[in-house]
RNA sequence: GCCUGCAUAGCUCAGUAGGUAGAGCAACUGACUUGUAAUCAGUAGGUCGUUGGUUCGAUUCCGACUGCAGGCUCCA
């Protein structure tokens, strides 16, 4: 019988079914059928050796796409799920999907895997490539699916098997005497998969992501098209790896963490100006914005986190003392605090929307797995503010925000943002009117922003749904930096009012939002971002004046002065030492200008400058550099083209 | 908090199959007055994270603790 398959292009061939998608690709070229490792046949993605039996519309699959690395990688995990099982009979596989840039595999076992494992699962991994095993796809019974896996001690795949809708298809995926239920689709055979894989690391897992479950053992794999696409994928994480923010925060004397304060940063002089640089940039953004900054303290009676809901909900990561017979807690937000700022007198229909910034310093006692450099830590300053508002003017609010918010992104040198909504979870307060009217607010303001987002449902607060704002650092792990939260209990928790129009009471909704997040945060991802080379106007030291000769010494202090005098965080260098080895080092610093001061330069009044990330200087009128130099700065002029990664 | 791993000089790292440790850079001293990514010579610097145990002897082996790293969970 003959039947129709369409290609993508539109074209249609006459075929005689069965045909397979192996059949198709190799009637098309040679290149084709050893590129392809899938077919989408009807929006479905098969198995390249499943038959095809009727009219069908086609797309082959090959493996440098991502839907074909895609394959690849889950084929990957396969593999080396079968080479754990010959290896370590004893271990019981669960699951192994692909991921981005690899893939995983969570087993359970007695005994740990050890790094040396690795390398033998991986040795043995190559070893079943080279077998090239034929995978082949089965349609189970699903009770006879479930008890061949309890059969053969494989508990955790029977329950996956229980757990599945009863409709679904079983399919079960055999290569050589290892089989594992599968949705599929698969290569045709594991030699396929060639040697473009490698194992990365050992990790713990929870059992369904449930930390009351048992605790698995994952070990993840990064998988590629080929070998050269793996090195290249090596050498660029390798590269990031060299950004990371506490290697550059050590390199550039930025800042340091120490045993003592596991959780909080030193600043030192550098990473302060850093630090300082961006909290007035915020403070002067906020007020152009109409915000008002406020301070709120530090040390709390315990009682108003108790009527704020926070003492019961997340009582154990608060960091309590008692002084006097009472107890404190040390702020973990600033939001109770700023409802009384706004308690405080009383509050008309037209002070709304009423604005309250503050750079809020909190304490929160993260567990301690779940620290990491200053992007994760327990004391940490927010940008935070409070916008009090009536419902009506939630959306616009938030717009507004959005706004505001890709602004300072565009400033700091960010153009990738993802942007997730988070929406009603189970436990919650608030009635599903008041969610509808909020979750509709946010998605409107996303959308009217022309915005890709993605949703996030059951995810929100307590309290009311939130947009989530996340940067990336260098090797693409997201942290999420900028919210903004509509929240339905606080105010009225709190006893928060305004006299309406109508003479009435009403209790007003509040905003959560910050840009930033925190400060330690957005700090860590800006120094990846730059890998450390900051844009002039962020950089800890603009300039540095470094002399050739010590007869220059009087003039190159005179630079530095104007400099200083003209705004600039200027310093000098007049150490004793050949202009090369200044050059180095400042330029080790990344400091963005190198001002070169010999006899030349003293008796002309003039400065070489050399720029970071050029090997080439320019001598020029001092006057001239500082106006241009200045120009660089008031416009936040942005040279990622320097950074050498 | 859980799983795995790691902790040696200011920094980056080597080393000891158990006999109290070494390099480069930095620091300090001296010489060199220098033209755009490391001038030369010398000096000094470590209870080998803390703490128990095994041992004649532990930085090395074992345990506990603390911290860090990568995941998991969490993230008001």
């Amino acid at each position: 019988m003959s039947i129709s398959i369409t290609f993508p292009d539109g074209a249609v061939k006459q075929l005689e079914a069965p045909v397979t998608g192996v059949e198709i690709a190799d009637g098309i070229s040679s290149g084709l059928r050893r590129n392809a490792v899938a077919i989408v046949v009807n929006g479905e993605s098969w198995d390249l050796t499943r038959e095809i039996t009727s009219d069908a519309n086609i797309d082959i699959i090959t493996r440098d796409t991502d839907a074909g690395l895609d394959v690849l990688r889950h084929d990957a995990a396969h593999v080396m799920a079968e080479a754990v099982k010959e290896l370590y009979p004893e271990t019981q596989v669960t699951i192994g999907p692909s991921i981005e840039n690899g893939f995983y595999y969570d087993f359970a076992r007695e005994e740990a895997f050890t790094p040396e494992d690795l390398g033998k699962i991986e040795t043995r991994m190559k070893e079943i490539v080279k077998r090239n095993e034929t995978i082949e796809r089965e349609v189970w019974d699903r009770n006879e699916a479930i008890e061949y896996f309890k059969g053969i001690g494989e508990l955790y795949k029977a329950e996956i098997i229980s757990d599945l809708p009863e409709n679904e298809t079983i399919t079960v995926y055999r290569q050589g005497e290892f089989l594992d239920l599968c949705r599929g689709p698969h290569l045709p055979s594991t030699g396929v998969l060639r040697d473009g894989f490698k194992l990365t690391k050992l990790a713990g897992a929870y059992w369904r992501g449930d930390s009351n479950n048992a605790q698995l053992q994952r070990i993840y794999g990064t998988a590629w098209s080929d070998k050269k696409q793996l090195k290249a994928y090596l050498k660029r994480m390798e590269e990031a790896e060299k950004r990371d923010h506490r290697k550059l925060g050590k390199a550039l004397d930025l800042f340091h963490i120490q045993d003592e304060a596991p959780g909080s940063v030193f600043w030192h002089p550098k990473g302060w100006a850093i630090y300082q640089t961006v909290q007035q940039y915020m403070g002067a953004k906020q007020y152009e914005r109409g915000y008002q900054e406020i301070k709120t303290p530090q040390v709390v009676d315990i009682s108003l986190w108790e009527k704020s809901g926070h003492a019961s909900k997340f009582g154990d990561d608060m960091f309590t003392l008692s002084a006097d017979d009472r107890n404190y807690a040390i702020k973990p937000m600033n939001c109770p605090c700023h409802v009384q700022v706004f308690n405080q007198g009383l509050k008309s229909y037209r002070d709304l929307p009423l604005r309250l910034a503050e750079f809020g310093s909190c304490h929160r006692n993260e567990m301690s797995g779940a620290l990491h450099g200053i992007m994760r830590v327990r004391s940490f300053v927010q940008d935070d503010a409070h916008i009090f508002c009536t419902e009506e003017q939630i959306q616009e609010e938030v717009k507004e925000f959005i706004d505001f918010l890709h602004e300072v992104y565009t400033d700091f040198g960010f153009d990738q943002v993802v942007y997730k909504l988070s929406t009603r979870p189970e436990q919650r307060v608030g009635s599903d009117a008041d969610w509808d009217r909020a979750e509709q607010a946010l998605e409107q303001a996303l959308n009217e922003n022309n915005l890709e987002w993605e949703l996030q449902p059951g995810e929100g607060a307590f309290y009311g749904p939130k947009i989530e704002f996340s940067l990336k650092d260098c090797i693409g792990r997201l942290w999420q930096c900028g919210t903004v939260q509509v929240d339905f209990s606080m105010p009225g928790r709190l006893g928060a009012e305004y006299i309406a129009e109508d003479g009435s009471k009403q209790v007003p909704v509040m905003l959560h939002r910050a840009i930033l997040g925190s400060l330690e945060r957005f700090l860590g991802i800006l120094i990846e971002q730059h890998a450390g080379a900051l844009p002039a106007w962020l950089a800890p030291q603009q300039v540095m004046v470094a002399t050739i000769v010590t007869d220059a010494n009087d003039y190159a202090q005179e630079v530095a002065n104007a400099l200083r005098n003209a705004g600039m965080r200027a310093d000098v260098d007049l150490r004793n030492e050949k202009i090369g080895y200044k050059v180095r080092e400042h330029s080790l610093q990344k400091i963005p200008a190198i001002l070169c001061i010999g006899k030349r330069e003293a008796e002309e009044g003039a400065v070489a400058v050399r720029r970071f990330g050029s090997k080439q200087q320019t001598v020029m009128k001092l006057e001239d550099f500082i106006e241009q130099f200045h120009v660089e700065i008031s416009e936040k002029q942005v040279t990622l083209n320097n950074i050498e990664s």
